[in-house]
DNA sequence: TGACTTAGTTAGCAAAACTAAATATATTAT
DNA sequence: ATAATATATTTAGTTTTGCTAACTAAGTCA
């Protein structure tokens, strides 16, 4: 069962995108069990995260993000707008064009979400080895610039 | 802006724990978009997601793992059974109990999603540097065993 | 045995998501 | 100026989600 010749490079590059994206896959369906009080629906979450996470955006650039359409998303900024969360301001440059960004409000909702995770991965993370632990600190932010190529 | 004294270790751990959680976060996220066909909706893609990637299990299992109470969820497996993407079999042992596994179709469903990700992760990957392709390559089964802890 | 618990389903209902089509308004191109 | 295009919203309708309450059936306990 263990391998008798050297994968091609091409044969390493798609196992380590595998088990990357699985892992990260796993971790974040984990965590996501802590989160648990919100008040709030899954695609007015995911919005809000989006423009948390992804700075203020257009609404067919944010209905594209979470692939719905522009009426759909239109109504989820409006109803998250009526709780507050985030807010629309049109752009000067474009009238006809708004920019919906989450609101103080907003980014503490997800703020809390975030920590209790964190609580938990810090946790995790501290009862690593050091060199494992060496290995995640780099992973974070090299993911974070893939993701943003 | 520099720190002038070494962070404490909690804050270290914190750090590394901040930074691939909004890595993995962000990752997923953009390849999320290579998805874009499914032809299902997003809880029933979860669930099945689910299945495939951590097997077969029981109602209250998958109910408590999308967070949804068992009713949502024994509607949506009927459905997801409907259209040949899972199978439920009474457990032998308790025969109150039922297992809910993914079909072959159900699997491919869920392969096709994630071959189109991997296509281009695997791609941004080849394009890193050995030394972060490595870490990379520690960090995936890492986040793997963390999450399974 | 009979009472209790556990796993899953069914029924009925309210809320939410989502869509296409039509509309208002601003911008760009001819 | 006029036509075409782009951004966002409203309307009107369907579909899906998700809940509680009530139920069936199987296991457990005393």
């Amino acid at each position: 069962m263990t391998k008798a010749l050297p994968p091609t490079d091409a044969k390493r590059m798609h196992e380590i995108a595998e088990k990357l994206h699985s892992g990260a896959l796993r971790l974040l369906r984990r965590l996501r069990k802590f989160d648990s009080e919100a008040q709030i629906s899954a695609p007015k979450l995911s919005a809000l995260s989006v423009l948390v996470f992804g700075g203020p955006q257009g609404l067919n650039d944010l209905a594209g993000a979470e692939q719905v359409r522009a009426p759909t998303m239109s109504r989820l900024v409006a109803e998250l707008e009526a709780d507050g969360l985030v807010r629309k301001t049109t752009d000067a440059a474009d009238r006809r064009g708004i920019k919906i960004a989450a609101t103080a409000k907003g980014q503490a909702l997800m703020e809390r979400g975030r920590a209790r995770r964190l609580q938990h991965l810090t946790a995790a993370i501290a009862a690593l080895p050091a060199d494992e632990r060496k290995a995640l600190a780099i992973a974070g932010p090299l993911m974070l610039k893939i993701a943003s190529q």
